[in-house]
DNA sequence: TCTAGTCAAGAGTATTTTGGTCGGAGACTA
DNA sequence: TAGTCTCCGACCAAAATACTCTTGACTAGA
């Protein structure tokens, strides 16, 4: 419930991913492909290409250019990629229910003693509120990959 | 994305009117059946049936008794029914992403390298955090099923 | 005690969504 | 211009979800 699909973590992480090598700390700018990518994470290559494709459908990203030396780069910014636009692009509009979107309003024949409607929407504009006030900036925390939690670990390994 | 399934839309719709017809203005309490539920608000029988009966299990609701008469009520007052506790009785533990449950993060095999990991909690922590604020009683806003919210509009939404 | 109304629980089916695959078309390099 | 390498869009399979059917147990009231 309320999880991310399997295609909008490969997006963030490849968002992500891109941001460090144009963005991090010392980087040196540069295109990177599918591929690159997929193996970097560990996703299945062919779906981690439609993810991009379809982020560069929705300008998040730029196709470099096709040929070898081809890849992507970000669109913009990454502190101007908001969560939300990515999940977005990913999933289409997001809503915790059908009837946040108008369009569907109308094939539900509940609608007018449908009384949970006003306070799902409020619950939900907070949710949207949280994923707008975040972007992929935020999640360039610094260049370590290793972040041993301690959860994982049985034993106080942390030190 | 993000969306409630129906089996949680049913569970919240029928708290809501069950929340109504006990604690309700001017309300009468008494005993509520499946099938009035399921006819007021034109939801499949069957399925709203095994939705309630999965509440009760949680106690978020009590089954009065069995044969003629019987029926359900609220297993506590409305503001002690969290929205998370009703979409966890539903569907399990909440959660963006697998690797929040800690049974599921050794079978992660990108942990290591995993740089969104911390980020997508820190969300989740706030979506939680949201649901958890809200309660039945939140959803009984009074008789008037229409009420716009502006917030929905694109425009100065943070104002 | 018999009947009808109700909850309880399981298995079974259909439909939608999601994850993953394939075969090209275009573009660069040599 | 041949040979790669890359993006791209249509396609397929598997899994999750929504829904149904059947059986059973229990209770109130005739």
């Amino acid at each position: 419930m309320l999880k991310f699909s399997k295609k909008a973590d490969y997006a963030l992480l490849a968002l992500q991913y891109m941001a460090m090598v144009q963005y991090g700390i010392n980087a040196v700018p540069r295109v990177v492909n599918t591929k690159e990518i997929a193996e970097e994470h560990n996703i299945p290559l062919e779906l981690l290409a439609k993810v991009l494709q379809t982020l560069a459908r929705h300008q998040l990203i730029e196709s470099h250019h096709n040929g070898p030396k081809g890849g992507y780069v970000l669109g913009r910014e990454p502190k101007d990629i908001t969560i939300a636009q990515v999940l977005e692009s990913i999933e289409g509009p997001l809503g915790l229910t059908d009837c946040s979107q108008e369009k569907y309003q109308s094939t539900c024949d509940q609608m007018a003693r449908c009384n949970i409607r006003t306070p799902l929407l409020k619950i939900q504009d907070s949710v949207l509120q949280l994923l707008n006030g975040m972007s992929i900036e935020d999640m360039m925390v610094d260049e370590s990959p290793f972040v041993i939690i301690e959860s994982v670990k049985p034993e106080g390994v942390s030190s």
